[in-house]
DNA sequence: AACAACCTTAGAGCATAGTCTAAGGTTGAT
DNA sequence: ATCAACCTTAGACTATGCTCTAAGGTTGTT
């Protein structure tokens, strides 16, 4: 499929996905058999990363890493080993983050205990 | 204390402090009795609302939300109950964020497992 | 052939969150 | 009085992650 068609499978604008392309996370191909222009399809693996990159930027990695988790997965730039300690890697950020959202929350139900008992 | 006490006392820059002030995050007081400068001068309050933007940010929350946060705890803007509700609106979105980071844990095991059997 | 509806690249512009520099004023110790 | 070590503001610069515009080429239908 073409840039428009993913698009709109995806949700995600013809600028963005171009940019995705741009920063290294997906990449389409040229049709060989097609000299007379330069457009490039996608195949479905590109919507599964997608999708993919809108949940890694949810929980905060960044473009860098997301093209990381995704050449620890879909590439064989990285050996076995480099992708295992990768991704624990980022499982372990997972775990940092989670601890740090279960702080500020009981720091915020700390702020409502105040502000209902006026201690603030 | 005067800013450069309290970028020690924090670890939070100079010009960072001055950034969140500009932001509306914090607020020194000049020393009224004190005319030949415009020095301001931080409490530990300060301290406690830098230690709390910090932990803020890492959770993912923008300037604007810390701000509104700040705001709902510190101050007499906002009424009772827009205060509660602006803090319920914030854990919703560390809800959020938990079940987020969960799927994208389950994700990353997957990603490992497919490594570990070859299937990538 | 002409037209809409696509496609491309290059580069400008924007929001967020800092980070740094320059120019100048104040304080406190010697 | 002079010096280091502070303080101030204004504004330039940076990185990240988009978002948009311009200029031009291609495709497919009529």
């Amino acid at each position: 499929m073409l840039i428009n068609e993913l698009s709109k499978k995806t949700g995600v604008s013809a600028h963005t996905i171009r940019f995705y392309e741009k920063s290294g996370l997906i990449e389409g191909k040229q049709d060989e058999s097609v000299k007379s222009n330069n457009y490039l399809h996608y195949d479905d693996v590109t919507i599964e990363k997608l999708e993919f990159i809108s949940d890694a930027k949810s929980v905060g990695f960044t473009i860098k890493e997301i093209g990381q988790i995704i050449d620890a997965w879909y590439n064989e730039k990285y050996s076995k080993n480099q992708k295992l300690e990768l991704l624990d890697d980022k499982l372990i950020s997972l775990e940092q983050k989670m601890k740090e959202i279960k702080a500020m929350k009981k720091q915020l139900l700390q702020f409502k205990d105040d502000v209902v008992n006026d201690r603030c």
